[in-house]
DNA sequence: GTTAGGG
DNA sequence: CCCTAAC
């Protein structure tokens, strides 16, 4: 029996024991453990023992939850222990409701959280769009007591995935964006119909908990993975979704079914327990490499203690827009992973109290699976997540706002209609960055009964092999140091890199430390970027625009053809079109290609601009004679 | 780098 | 126009 199947059945019995899925968070009691806690540290065990199996978790993946913790403001800051896996508790809290038994585990871990196991299979309990809070959101009111529990988990070896959800409700001494808006703002520009809803009340990450079919990726979320455990033995996933996309999403379907579907179909799961592999879903923390900063000014605006941050969002009580800087160049590092995602904005207080300042300091991709061989090179690495990156961006992005846990969705309404105000819990209010996306994925969101609409490509025709989640706007990015998790470990590998990067792009922040956490792209990758950006609308790669050819350009080729025959497509160019930069022989042989076609269908049947028929006539009679020429020179050769 | 062809 | 196999 493994150990999740233990643990499942451990949550079974927790759920009966107590029905009651109350999200308090109450310290644990010492007696109150009815539960067979020997059992769960079994299973704990034996989870642990799975784990190491697996190779001992990298601390790296996990440095920068510990380095989370470290910040003064985080309520977990409790937590000393750096091998403390917050982070992969966070992805399977997060990310899965059929984390639950992970969870469990993770809570177990000492034998006596009880209570907290409760609480968490409560949560996974609640997967619905209501989406109960999950207990870390009591740790809004009641820091104190959380923190008291916590330190009952201090010595916890591994995850503790339960109280992850309270980095999101630390409160950063730098948060980067802050949005200054008018209680009457509206929320336009949202039209989601995904009936999904994020988690709020400082538990901003928490939305993506609970990924019905996400039951199969519980292990994968786990930190037991080592470099080579994210790896599967398949073939860049990026160059499939380049191409997918490229190719409006008519290739690829057939290899990448196994690489998308192992999400839903339990792929994954046996893979997990061979031991061989592990599949590391990358959740929440991806980096996104893709440089956004620029949405907005960004003025650096740093307030320790005066913005109370939720979910992502920081909220100034005061309404004072006055900024300390305090940001040290780790603060700054944090921002810096996100850069891709993360928006800043710094409006002026125009209106004084009728102003609601947000301040998001960043937005992540919850959940990116990336797939590549144990071979495969760090480069191709980066350019794989960075593909896969892309195709999360690639269909466009919206943003969406959810309040207590539930999207808004009426973008007529006001901010203070939606009970966004001064006075009302932002703490509840969350951003995400969704897909803009195809009805398929909107349906996958539904269905998944997310809080956060997760958005999975799967492989649909419509989508490449990646699946992805709704970008999730919400907590820091862990302070420097012991800074590298996940999406460290995916992103941030610019050293190894073998292509000539490491030039850190932006100077200005020069933090380089923040390199730890972010993506710090050469400019190889920029350039990618830049250009996939570009194109992101339309195809992945830019394509080139199409140029008609006008009449006098088919002269030319049907002259030239007529002159030198086909097969001399090299030489055509250069004789009729050396000097048209945007025409290569490709075009021009394709140009002929059409152009016999075209001669050969009936005139009504053409479109554009129409080529005189006497050319078209040229053309049939060059085609013909070549034709014949050629084979002649072949008949005769033979 | 070119060609030839399918997409 | 793109992508690629085959030269």
């Amino acid at each position: 029996m493994c150990a999740f199947d233990l643990l499942a059945t451990i949550a079974g019995k927790l759920l009966q024991e107590k029905g009651n899925p109350t999200m308090t968070t109450d310290t644990p009691s010492e007696n109150d453990h009815s539960v067979s806690v020997k059992e769960c540290q079994k299973a704990n065990k034996l989870y642990k023992a799975e784990l190491s199996d697996e190779g001992s978790c990298d601390n790296k993946c996990f440095s920068l939850l510990s380095s989370q913790a470290n910040n003064p403001n985080c309520h977990l800051s409790e937590f000393p222990h750096p091998e403390i896996d917050v982070y992969s508790g966070i992805a399977s809290i997060v990310t899965s409701s059929n984390s639950l038994e992970r969870v469990i585990a993770d809570k177990l871990v000492d034998g006596k959280s009880r209570d907290e196991m409760e609480n968490i299979t409560s949560n996974a309990k609640l997967d619905s769009p209501g989406y109960a809070e999950i207990s870390c959101c009591k740790l809004d009111g009641d820091t104190s007591e959380v923190k008291d529990e916590l330190h009952k988990f201090q010595n916890m070896p591994i995850e503790s995935g339960t109280k992850m959800c309270c980095f999101e409700d630390s409160l950063d001494e730098n948060p980067p964006a802050l949005i200054n808006l008018d209680d009457n703002a509206k929320l336009s520009g949202y039209n989601d119909g995904i009936p999904c809803s994020s988690f709020s009340k400082g538990c901003g990450n928490v939305p993506v908990v609970s990924r019905d079919d996400d039951e199969n990726f519980s292990g994968c979320s786990h930190p037991s993975t080592k470099t080579k455990s994210f790896i599967r033995p398949i073939t860049s996933i990026g160059d499939r979704v380049r191409k997918t996309l490229a190719s409006k999403y008519s290739k690829v379907t057939q290899e990448s079914k196994v690489d998308i579907h192992s999400n839903s179909d339990g792929d994954f799961k046996p893979t997990y327990h061979s031991k061989k592999y592990c599949y590391k879903r990358q959740r929440s923390q991806m980096n996104i490499p893709l440089k956004k900063r620029k949405l907005f000014n960004c003025s650096s605006v740093s307030n320790s203690n005066r913005f109370i941050r939720s979910g992502g969002i920081y909220y100034s009580p005061e309404n004072d827009s006055r900024n300390t800087s305090g940001s040290s160049p780790g603060r700054m590092r944090k921002d810096r992973a996100i850069e891709s995602l993360e928006a800043r904005q710094h409006s002026t207080l125009q209106c004084g109290s009728s102003h609601v300042k947000l301040r998001i300091r960043s937005f992540r991709v919850p959940e990116l699976f990336i797939e590549i061989p144990e071979t495969a090179t760090i480069g191709s690495l980066k350019r794989t997540v960075l593909d896969a990156v892309t195709a999360v961006l690639g269909s466009g992005l919206r943003v969406g706002v959810s309040l207590q846990g539930k999207k808004v969705r009426d973008d007529s309404k006001t901010l203070s209609q939606a009970g966004i105000s001064l006075d009302s819990h932002l703490g509840s209010l969350g951003f995400t960055l969704e897909p803009n996306s195809s009805p398929s994925l909107l349906h996958l969101c539904a269905t998944h009964s997310s809080h956060v609409p997760s958005a999975e490509i799967c492989q649909s025709p419509i989508r490449p092999a990646i699946i992805h989640q709704m970008v999730q706007g919400s907590f820091d990015m862990l302070p420097d140091h012991k800074v590298t998790n996940l999406g460290n470990f995916i992103v941030n590998d610019h050293d190894s890199t073998p292509s000539p990067m490491n030039t850190s792009v932006d100077k200005g922040r020069a933090d380089s430390k923040a390199l730890d956490t972010v993506p710090e792209m050469g400019e190889d990758e920029l350039a990618m970027v830049s250009v996939l950006q570009k194109s992101k609308r339309s195809e992945i790669v830019q394509r080139r625009i199409r140029r008609p050819f006008s009449v006098e350009e088919v002269e030319a080729l049907v002259h030239a053809v007529e002159k030198l025959g086909t097969g001399r497509w090299r030489d055509v160019k250069t004789r009729a079109f050396g000097n048209a930069k945007h025409r290569t022989y490709v075009d021009l042989k394709d140009k002929w290609k059409t152009l016999v076609h075209t001669a050969r269908i009936s005139p009504h049947q053409r479109r554009g601009e129409q080529v005189p028929q006497q050319l078209l006539n040229r053309v049939l009679i060059a085609h013909a004679y070549w034709s014949q020429h050629q084979n002649q020179e072949t008949s005769t050769a033979l």
